[in-house]
DNA sequence: GCCGCTTGTGCAACTAGTTGCAGAAAGATC
DNA sequence: GATCTTTCTGCAACTAGTTGCACAAGCGGC
């Protein structure tokens, strides 16, 4: 499970508070590790109690107050082993996927909406995921080894967008006319 | 959710016992959409419990003896209707990226192996699939829709492979050699 | 005829993730 | 200065998925 992992990664990219880190999630992390504000919040909790991160001292520790939070030595390091840990990709799991497959034994009547509409979401995606490598990681700014890494994450991303809009564009020619 | 889904698309395809059903997850829908047998036994109580599905009649009905399962009408309506359904794809989740991400944070001590071995488990997953292309989708078979269908699964399947292997091939070159 | 192995089904207890809601604090509006 | 809205934190209850184990039936060997 990856969800600690993913929080001590961005406490360490910057210290935040339980909100920050869900608005972050939403668009940077949680591209690839999401996770609802609950998740975020019970875990910070437990890396707390874990020892792993602490929270910055504060005048007042009441509830509705924001408490900014940071990564301890024992959470760095936590993490560090990680990286080089071993652990099996897990299976695919696609309903899209799995649709099609169903669509093969009762019909594929109304599919075809949904792979547009599907085209469309991972175009947007991708769109955005471009719009992220120009801002950020302009051809000059590949140097370091951190900003070397974080760029191939975001190919990947990029990667994968394109590997649905392919499928997604085969798919509707394979299918046919609409109504057909 | 998709399991109930995937276990009445695979009993339409042929009526099996829990057992067999895991089996067939094991080798076949499980390779987008995978289950434990856990998982099957207590979908498939729900399932006949709603009358989605029906034990075919049989001498005794004991613990520990086989029952299959077909799938009846109602079932079969719920599959249809899901089809067309709107979803929305799930967020993208990968442990593998995401541990990039903190390497560019902690380093990549140990990362190289990793991608060394998550390499070669993807390369024996696309030769898996290329084998079943051969032997269930030669050229001469892809005609009619049930097929066509079939294959665009398998070729998603295929391509998801591809890319993995590719970003993971780009990814090792990027690290530079070993011990740097 | 009993002993152990495999096959098949399932319960129980756990971890992970989701959804709905609530309450405190602080700024905005009148 | 009363109320309204937004921001931020969090509890509670749910669904989905995993892990460990148990128990019955059949089969094979001896």
């Amino acid at each position: 499970m990856s969800l600690p992992h993913a929080i001590l990664t961005a406490l360490l990219e910057k210290p935040s508070s339980g909100l920050e880190l869900t608005r972050r999630f939403d668009k940077s992390i949680g591209y690839f590790w999401s996770a609802t504000h609950q998740q975020i919040y019970r875990e910070l909790g437990r890396l707390e109690e874990a020892g792993q991160i602490r929270a910055l001292p504060s005048p007042v520790p009441v509830r509705g107050q924001r408490k900014e939070y940071e990564v301890l030595p024992a959470g760095r390091e936590f993490l560090r082993e990680w990286v080089g840990a071993a652990e099996d990709p897990k299976p695919l799991r696609s309903a899209l996927l799995l649709r099609m497959r169903a669509a093969a034994v009762v019909g594929s009547a109304g599919l075809r909406a949904e792979l547009e509409r599907h085209l469309a979401l991972h175009r947007a995606q991708l769109d955005e995921y471009r719009a992220i490598e120009e801002r950020d990681f302009p051809a000059e700014r590949r140097t370091g080894e951190p900003d070397r890494l974080r760029h191939l994450v975001l190919r990947g991303g990029i990667d994968l967008e394109r590997f649905w809009v392919e499928w997604l564009t085969a798919a509707l020619t394979e299918l046919g006319p609409p109504e057909e």
